[in-house]
DNA sequence: TCATGTGAACAGATTCACAGCG
DNA sequence: CGCTGTGAATCTGTTCACATGA
């Protein structure tokens, strides 16, 4: 099942942070919605508000590029554009492939901040023959027998998985097999790929989920008791088995043992 | 433009780390693998490869929840699924509506995962009369007047943004008065919300620039010169401006001035 | 004997608070 | 004087390594 390959060893990129990384293009953003309205400069205050961070953290983070700001001042923005622009590699041109062309992978491809910034879409492909020569957003549908042409003649290197988690690991196989060092997965799965290989992933499933876990946990703070989370709708969707071999002893869990409602 | 409001306090749970919050589902969708394939007992180090971590943190992360397993042996993988299901708050049903039934609207109306894991798709929502009643995925579209109405009938807490950026802090703003607590955006823009609202963002865009780094950085390593980076076509999306009344002076950029490349 | 569970060491990220400079 | 830039303190998360107990 392809284990024993390192899941991105976030090798700690030229002195600049991770985080800080992560950060910039939301800095590029507000900078950008700035220039277009020809705000000349702007102070950290000012503009980690518009990025919806604290001041001192977008001090620290520009701090790692260099000293771009004016003291008393602020910061220039459109030198400050540009500037986040290199550094994320966006003054260059990144033809992307997107491969899964369902609901997702169309939807991905008619995106409109994808075009912009320097991505282009390379190609968009499918294993579905009945899809093939389609127009999805204006571009062709290709079969995926093509992959490997179009990444190496097109010197792709960054591929969006927008496939059924099901073969999501083959087709990110091909994908490297063929030159791609950068994916995003919007496959449910988690992806194996060798060292310098990056994979990010986008997983709506996941991020539902974290936010179930808070509103529960909001719920159960206005009353202080411990279950009764819903208004009425109360729907066990899993069984709590007892565990194996179990005496029904003791168990830690730290807000008591098997919760007290059990279904029929 | 609606500043002092908070974007996410993250206040520290019920002890459990928000890291660690975030891989229970990821640990969650192995173990309902595991299930599955009726795998009884699993270990730290199995478990840990099939969701892509490395066993020690996985076994702290599982130390936050409780002692739910068997030294020696390792974990009842359903009595697992159970108590992790439990945590994040599965075991009941969560009603979401979904506001801008767009391409990715659409999508996500139609995404597998949502329906599964007790997440329901309460209502789709858009501002377009045009939409109003054509079914999407199954469900009929309702116009956002009537928005309001079916979150509180409804009982929805979790509200999903899919419209564009120029609305969405308008659409987040209704979602909040009406009693949504949790929202899941997918417009590019930071939205305030006032404290107790939780928001989680995905951004495809942000995604692809921070790969874009990463693989910059790796086409800086090759060769170990600066520029020149794409095998050929090299086109600056953005001027280098000189900063405000610049005299070209000293400027400490970690890799040198103003890149001697300049658009004609 | 084996794999869990966890204190302790470490690493990374955030925040504080103020020196330094325009 | 005001705002940047940054050392130092703090907080959060990860990894190590081993005692513990089935």
């Amino acid at each position: 099942m392809a284990t024993g390959r390192t899941h991105r060893p976030a090798t700690r990129s030229r002195g600049i942070p991770e985080a800080t990384v992560a950060r910039l293009p939301l800095y590029l953003r507000a900078l950008t919605a700035l220039s277009e309205r020809s705000v000349p400069t702007v102070s950290s205050e000012e503009l980690a508000a518009a990025a919806g961070v604290n001041s001192a953290k977008l001090r620290k983070d520009f701090s790692y590029l260099g000293s771009y700001g004016t003291r008393g001042v602020g910061y220039d923005v459109e030198y400050l554009v540009y500037q986040i622009s290199r550094e994320l590699g966006l003054t260059q041109d990144w033809p992307v492939v997107i491969v899964g062309i369902g609901n997702l992978g169309a939807a991905l491809a008619g995106y409109g901040g994808f075009a912009s910034r320097g991505f282009r879409v390379a190609a968009l492909i499918d294993a579905d023959p009945a899809m093939t020569g389609k127009p999805v957003a204006g571009i062709p549908v290709q079969h995926s027998d093509e992959l490997e042409k179009i990444i190496e003649e097109d010197g792709v290197s960054i591929g969006v998985i927008a496939t059924p988690a099901g073969v999501a690991q083959q087709v990110c196989d091909r994908l490297v097999a063929a030159g791609v060092t950068s994916i995003l997965n919007f496959a449910p799965t988690v992806l194996s790929v060798p060292d310098g290989v990056d994979v990010r992933k986008v997983d709506l499933s996941i991020e539902l989920q974290i936010l179930a876990f808070h509103e529960q946990r909001k719920a159960g703070e206005e009353s202080n008791a411990e279950a009764d989370a819903g208004a009425e709708a109360e729907t066990p969707a899993v069984a709590p088995p007892a565990p194996r071999g179990s005496t029904g002893a003791t168990r830690k869990g730290p807000d008591g043992d098997v919760p007290a409602v059990m279904p029929a």
